[in-house]
DNA sequence: GGTTCTTCGAGAATATATTCTCAAGCCCGA
DNA sequence: TCGGGCTTGAGAATATATTCTCGAAGAACC
């Protein structure tokens, strides 16, 4: 069973209160406001879970390393600074975008990212 | 100076002769078939090479590992079956997909890739 | 408060992709 | 053809991300 702790609470809280992709590292860092003590480990082991139960979805963008984010967000898209290296959210979505497919191709999904420099860095 | 060797010449061909993006493990499969005695060091340092030349692009796509494609093709994105790993062209872009980017950022790229079975796999 | 069983923290271990090492081989200009 | 030095092949080594190990800590339940 899953036991309510101040490491879990603090990693769930994070999440719901940071409105990008985050990454492990991100996780450590902006949870050990909350609990110092917190390990990578910890990190790791609490996104893992919450990934399994359908809590957090991956986001894989360039740079190496999976981020993850609240799997229920609706559809949306990624922006990438190159600067920061941070993602941003993209609340808009280019329609009929998964008809440029070549024929014959059974289009699932789609991921669009942008590139560029966030509002911070530009 | 660039010496022209067997190896280069098998690894230059699979590419300008395989329309999609290869990982370096597709690289050796392809090019063993000229060279059957290639070894996958030669591969990487000669995409490294390549890449530093500015021949091959390289191209980021979710399922952990670099894969290139020759740097003068036009623009375009990629399509990634999820029961082969293949990556294939997409010779279309939505329009003015890089105005979908929140006030204040700076876009400079974007990538779109389509997820799904691809031909063969459908 | 005591018991039990999950979870934690820290470092070791692992997985995977890529690069390095080095002796042997081959390209290319002389 | 010859020789220097770039290149190769194979395995070791490295880099990085993630998971495991294990003794200690701490939730949940009585």
């Amino acid at each position: 069973m899953h036991r309510d702790t101040r490491q879990r609470r603090a990693i769930r809280r994070v999440f719901t209160e940071t409105a990008r992709p985050l990454s492990p590292d991100d996780v450590l860092e902006l949870a050990q406001r909350s609990v110092p003590s917190l390990g990578l480990a910890t990190v790791y082991r609490n996104i893992r879970r919450l990934h399994d139960d359908g809590w957090l979805a991956e986001v894989e963008l360039p740079g190496g390393g999976m981020r993850y984010e609240l799997a229920a967000r609706p559809h949306h898209h990624h922006f990438l600074c190159r600067a920061c290296d941070q993602a941003f959210d993209v609340h808009n979505c280019p329609e009929s975008v998964e008809e440029l497919a070549p024929d014959g191709f059974t289009v699932e999904g789609h991921e669009l990212i942008l590139f560029g420099l966030c509002a911070a860095c530009s």
